[in-house]
RNA sequence: GGAGAGGUGGCUGAGUGGUCGAAGGCGCGCGAUUGGAAAUCGCGUAGGGGUAGCACAACUGCCCCUCGUGGGUUCAAAUCCCACCCUCUCCGCCA
């Protein structure tokens, strides 16, 4: 959520962003009427209150001195009746203000570039060189379905379409995957370790930002009220602090979580149909930071880098890329994606997205710190970004790691992890 | 799921209709004391919003709201009533 006095101020910059994204600046223009309408009726109300609070005391004293009160309570009931039409048209102005309000999407960096697509990201950097085969790469899934550890039929018939099962060495690649990111993170790089529910309730999405407006992507409970399945770490450990005030000694705050994330992937129909990249569940291992408002980006360098770390450990080829503004998502305003090289499919992959949300989530939740003793709080930025998704990751070692005659050779970093395997070979 | 207890400030904990945004304690800040510190003493210390002063911010004044959440009763609600949520204890069921 952005800061509506900050709208009020200046609405141009807000503005600016909207079209900036494609999208319509007519919900600036509706909140800035509103508000002025919210201020009238907000100030009639707080001035009957008064009225209202101090012939209350009146009353009060009258009554113990045993005088007769009538009159005056019927005069204060009819103020008290006045107040409650006004309140009743307050609250449903506030309503649709706060609606709007939550719909709007984050202020980018300055160096947020234009466009509106992944057309339009810039590369910034990359690690290693794009591998060398003598043979033609073929694409994950098909080494999955010939090594026997990808069980694609056994997934379509327990849930459908966009799941996986994952069997023998690839179940124990994935564990592999997932401990080697967890204990570099918290070893290597300070994040302390959470594994969160995975099951969230409307608050906790709220302020992260999934919800009112992206309700479609999230899977739900039946029930009331209803759970939501996370789609991502970030979810319930960014809001391990919603509601609350750090100590603001303790900061920056680092996070390491573990979790399985639930996607609808509504709007994604046709798109990476087969294989790991595109499935409603799948692993993943979350950095969450809490800064203070100005260390937040220098966090989300270090970040990126704690993220690059795993790919470099794992000597697989990637990129940088800086999302442009169409690109950025809801709650960030800077953003970073990592992209695999995938030999099998001649692409690049993202496997990483690493964002400052700077305080757009922590105003949804009121996460705040107190920057000295005894002042007023203010709010954190957060910050989130995949340490890696392990699906992805696993795809990325699949397809780098390959040999002509099928097997895939486990990468050094991960031995360690899988009892000192050193290949997967034809069942 | 059944029975009971309870949700109050950064924490703890009093408060059963008005003078209560709220005693006491802890913590923290400032000051006194000290060579310095500890101890002690004094003062201060909730959050949000509106409005006026103001170019803005800071600050100051006035006002409103907030004692789990939402309704209700009342001239007036932390306090009474209803619903819901959450926590704890016991019982039942259960991985």
């Amino acid at each position: 959520m952005l800061d509506p006095r900050a709208i009020k101020q200046d609405p141009e910059p807000f503005r600016y962003n909207l079209s900036r994204r494609g999208m319509d600046t007519s919900p600036i223009d509706e909140f800035l009427k509103l508000d002025e309408r919210r201020k009238e009726t907000q100030v009639e109300s707080e001035e009957l209150r008064n009225v209202r609070n101090t012939a209350s005391k009146e009353i009060g004293i009258l009554k113990r001195e045993g005088k007769d009160i009538a009159e005056q309570s019927a005069e204060v009931k009819k103020i008290g009746d006045r107040i409650k039409e006004l309140e009743a048209e307050l609250s449903g102005i506030e309503a649709r203000t706060s609606e709007i309000l939550a719909c709007i999407p984050n202020l980018p960096h300055p160096d947020v570039p234009d466009g509106l697509d992944e057309g339009h990201n810039v590369e910034l950097r990359s690690f290693g060189e794009k591998k060398y085969f003598s043979f033609t790469p073929v694409p994950h899934w098909e080494l999955g379905e010939s090594l026997g550890i990808i069980d694609q039929q056994g997934a379509v018939k327990i849930s459908g379409t966009r799941f996986v099962v994952m069997k023998g060495k690839g179940a124990a690649l994935e564990r592999a995957l997932i401990n080697f990111m967890l204990d570099l993170h918290t070893n290597e790089h300070g994040y302390t370790e959470i594994l969160p529910p995975y099951l969230a309730n409307k608050e906790t999405l709220f302020a992260t930002g999934q919800l009112p407006k992206f309700e479609e992507d999230l899977f739900k409970t039946t029930g009331d009220p209803p759970f939501y399945l996370i789609p991502t770490a970030e979810v319930p450990v960014t809001n391990l602090y919603r509601d609350e005030i750090i100590d603001g000694e303790l900061l920056p705050v680092r996070f390491a979580g573990y979790s399985a994330c639930f996607r609808s992937e509504a709007g994604a129909a046709g798109r990476d149909t087969r294989g790991l990249t595109r499935v409603h569940q799948f692993n993943k291992v979350e950095l969450i930071s809490f800064t203070r408002p100005e260390e937040s980006y220098n966090e989300l360098e270090r970040m990126t880098s704690c993220a690059e770390k795993v790919l470099q450990l794992l000597e697989i080829p990637y990129r940088v890329m800086l999302i442009c503004i169409g690109d950025l998502g809801f709650s960030a305003a800077k953003k970073y994606d990592l992209e695999y090289w995938a030999p099998g499919q001649e692409r690049w992959v993202e496997v990483s997205s690493l964002s400052n949300c700077t305080d757009f989530q922590a105003r949804r939740g009121k996460i705040r710190f107190r920057p000295e003793t005894n002042a007023k709080p203010a709010l954190v930025h957060t910050l989130n970004g995949s340490g890696l998704a392990v699906g992805r990751t696993l795809a990325a070692v699949l397809e780098n790691y390959q040999r002509e005659d099928g097997s895939v050779e486990i990468p050094r970093a991960l031995r360690p992890y899988m009892n000192g395997t050193e290949e997967i070979t034809p069942a």
